[in-house]
DNA sequence: AACTGTGTTTTATTATATGAAACACGATGA
DNA sequence: TCATCGTGTTTCATATAATAAAACACAGTT
């Protein structure tokens, strides 16, 4: 066996993902052929995930989903993350304060992740969720969270994305992104300006641990109308307000919000 | 090999579900330890999850937790379920009429588990979040679910019920959840008289798919002062308009709603 | 009635996972 | 400063668990 980990555990994960990408379910022979496994063996990988309840087998047609436990264990998770728990109140307040959705992300590889989102009333439909990832370098969430690292690491980052034009006002390459980057350190919050979706801004600022490193972002989001230009300062102060009432939960005691 | 499925895969499964209720990480030996496994194997076993994604590193200190990819497939599945989806906009409109949040949830063995909440604002924490499981027994949402379950189902899930006094109020025998269960069925909507939750009232109706069976219930929940009994009659005509609306949109065609 | 494809079970084989041993390293205490 | 301890990591002989080929059961189709 080759330096590649536990095959059966990838085997098991091939079939899992393979199946959260489906919006029906997968019988057995079709799932031994989009994992290049046997009928025989992936009848067993699926019955012993179906006994744990990662995966459910449809009485009716014998197919097979994933399961409910995904869901609990991500639960769970994401509830005992104490970055979330301090949040949370902070985001009510953003969200009371703007009228618009707020969220709360995390960066991972090249792209945030969104680990809260608390909607508002009457706003329009966004593209976050939680758990969805979206590219760092077009997003007010990913900017806030690339000001906070180093210039190699910058860097490095810069280099491994992928550029792609989501609407016109889209990065497009590193220099702009490294341009942008920069602004959000002298403003202090960062600015999707229809950069991911159009008609839609978000403006966001960074959350720090007691480490002083940032940890997260925080963020508002809506329509270009709402989130016009023109409100970018006021609207950078509340969401910056918010993130650094986080920040100071997690520990963060340098005076100075935030730390560029 | 005994017939108990495949022992690398619950292996994994059992640091998985250890390391989640974990509010910190765990190290390698701590690991091996509590799954009773050799430290060398747990820490193949942990590095293989580590390597697509479901376990994390700490490079500070190299304890292991759950990593996002849980959240991340958790989302993609509940994303994906078609019953979600349509259920938003009843949801949020529910949201908007008695100012309290919106819950949709399915039967799992004998607890009700979240599968969509809708936040209000200025509201009271509550129990609920996405991916959580609360008893049938004790919650509108499990009571309008077994309100649709064959006498005989009923009766099973009955006698698996462990009965737990949570408040002065809940249900303590299967005579009184049955009983409790045939006033669902003729009122037409489930109560949750602080049954879980001191001081918290809930009301909720069930969704039909396009087979006329019961897939899902949906709720409102609050405080009573608000979710008030006086109100029951109201309230249940709010919830039951947003469950039939989900459950037309799911296919269901019987004119009456709902069929009990 | 025959054929086809899927799901399920059995079992001989062997490839994989295992764990014992050894090593590296950091923290601790004498 | 050095010895000890416990953890994390790597190696590798081998036991065993996982595999997949074969066979069977079954439902749908022609």
């Amino acid at each position: 066996m080759t330096d590649k980990g536990v095959q059966t555990i990838n085997r098991a994960l091939d079939i899992i993902e393979i199946l959260s990408m489906e919006r029906q379910g997968l019988g057995v022979t079709e799932i031994g052929n989009r994992t290049g496994l046997h009928k025989s063996t992936a009848h067993r990988l699926l019955n012993t995930l179906a006994e744990r309840g990662y995966i459910e087998r449809e009485p009716q047609n014998g197919s097979y989903r994933l399961g409910l436990k995904f869901v609990e264990v991500s639960s769970i998770y994401l509830n005992k993350i104490e970055l979330k728990t301090e949040a949370q109140p902070f985001l009510r307040k953003l969200v009371e304060t703007v009228g618009q959705p707020a969220h709360l992300a995390i960066l991972n590889g090249t792209d945030a992740i969104y680990i809260e989102k608390i909607e508002a009333l009457s706003s329009i439909r966004l593209y976050s969720q939680i758990g969805r990832r979206i590219p760092a370098y077009c997003s007010a969430l990913g900017k806030a969270l690339m000001a906070g690292l180093n210039e190699s690491d910058l860097n490095k980052l810069a280099d491994q994305t992928d550029f792609y034009p989501y609407t016109q006002n889209t990065i497009l390459n590193k220099a702009d992104l490294l341009k942008s980057v920069d602004l959000v350190r002298k403003k202090g919050y960062a600015v999707d300006d229809e950069e991911h979706d159009e008609g839609v801004r978000c403006i966001a600022a960074p959350v720090y641990d007691y480490t002083g490193r940032i940890i997260a972002s925080v963020s508002t989001a809506g329509d270009k109308k709402i989130i016009s230009k023109e409100r970018d300062d006021e609207i950078g102060k509340y969401v910056k307000e918010a993130a650094e009432g986080i920040s100071r939960r997690m520990g963060y005691t340098n005076p100075v919000y935030p730390a560029f």
